[in-house]
DNA sequence: GAAGACTTGACAACTCACTTGTCATTCTGA
DNA sequence: TCAGAATGACAAGTGAGTTGTCAAGTCTTC
């Protein structure tokens, strides 16, 4: 078994985990105003600081125009606020209001607590060495990417 | 920072490396009849042998309806079959056909090839290490939902 | 500083994977 | 044996995300 066989183990496992975690991840969700997506820009503003839309498409690795339906829903929902960009006179900077960053710092809190019962019995530099892989991973996989889809169309 | 929080770290990972290695695994099957969740029953054939629909979609966490109409469609395209299942009058076995095995396998190994690439600078350690983690995961997390959605409904 | 290439906002149509719902048939287990 | 669960088959719906387009703004390069 080379080194592809073996990554490729962690790869089929992706698709389970994304699933179950999406799973579980909407279920704390029902009842409120939030999906999964307009969560995770949530995150991203969260955790990057006020963007642009394209800035956190690029970060999501999805089109801009699917996320200025999620910041547009944000924004009704008076998650997010723009904001004048100094840099750019129609792109607008997106930023989450003090309500928006209330929502998912509790949001969040809630689900490291379920996690915390999750991550019972995992070693912790298992844990670290999951990252380091999955932070190659990106790293790697983005670069396959953006190389082939030069050569192809 | 505690154990919720680091696994958390993992979580965050999954969806990037979900989607860039399904555009990946995507542009690969670009020109053929085949998709992603298509390829994903030809693996699940594969890896676990001949099995009904239903069984299928529970190992994919996804519904039997879905799973059935990509059986459908694997069979039009010659590379599945069906086959009485002695232990079920109606509920057939769902089985690669030679042309299916074939596919199948040589698609893996193209796939496995360009992994070689991908994994260059990882240490094999931290794959396997990561390769836990996940199971881990799949296994919580499953019950996790399932316990809540019990409760829930 | 002007021309061309790229980025962004805005609106729209569309695709695809997957779900939910239903009913008849088959299986399972108390 | 009989109620409850699993399965096949067909149908409709949902939601996340893409593709396409055009005008407005920004960057690059000479």
């Amino acid at each position: 078994m080379n080194e592809g066989a073996r990554l490729y183990a962690v790869l089929q496992r992706i698709r389970p985990v994304h699933e179950l975690s999406a799973r579980a991840v909407g279920a704390a969700l029902e009842g409120t105003d939030l999906t999964v997506p307009l969560r995770a820009v949530l995150e991203r503003l969260h955790d990057d600081g006020p963007q642009t839309v394209p800035s956190i498409a690029r970060r999501l690795y999805v089109t801009r125009q699917g996320v200025q339906t999620l910041v547009d829903r944000a924004r009704e929902l008076g998650l997010v606020q723009t904001r004048p960009n100094p840099e750019h006179r129609r792109s607008h900077l997106v930023a989450l209001t003090p309500r928006g960053e209330e929502t998912f710092t509790t949001l969040h809190a809630a689900e490291t607590d379920r996690l915390v019962t999750v991550a019972r019995g995992l070693d912790p530099a298992d844990v670290a060495a999951c990252v380091r892989v999955l932070d190659h991973l990106v790293t790697r996989l983005e670069e396959l990417i953006t190389t082939t889809e030069r050569n192809d169309p």
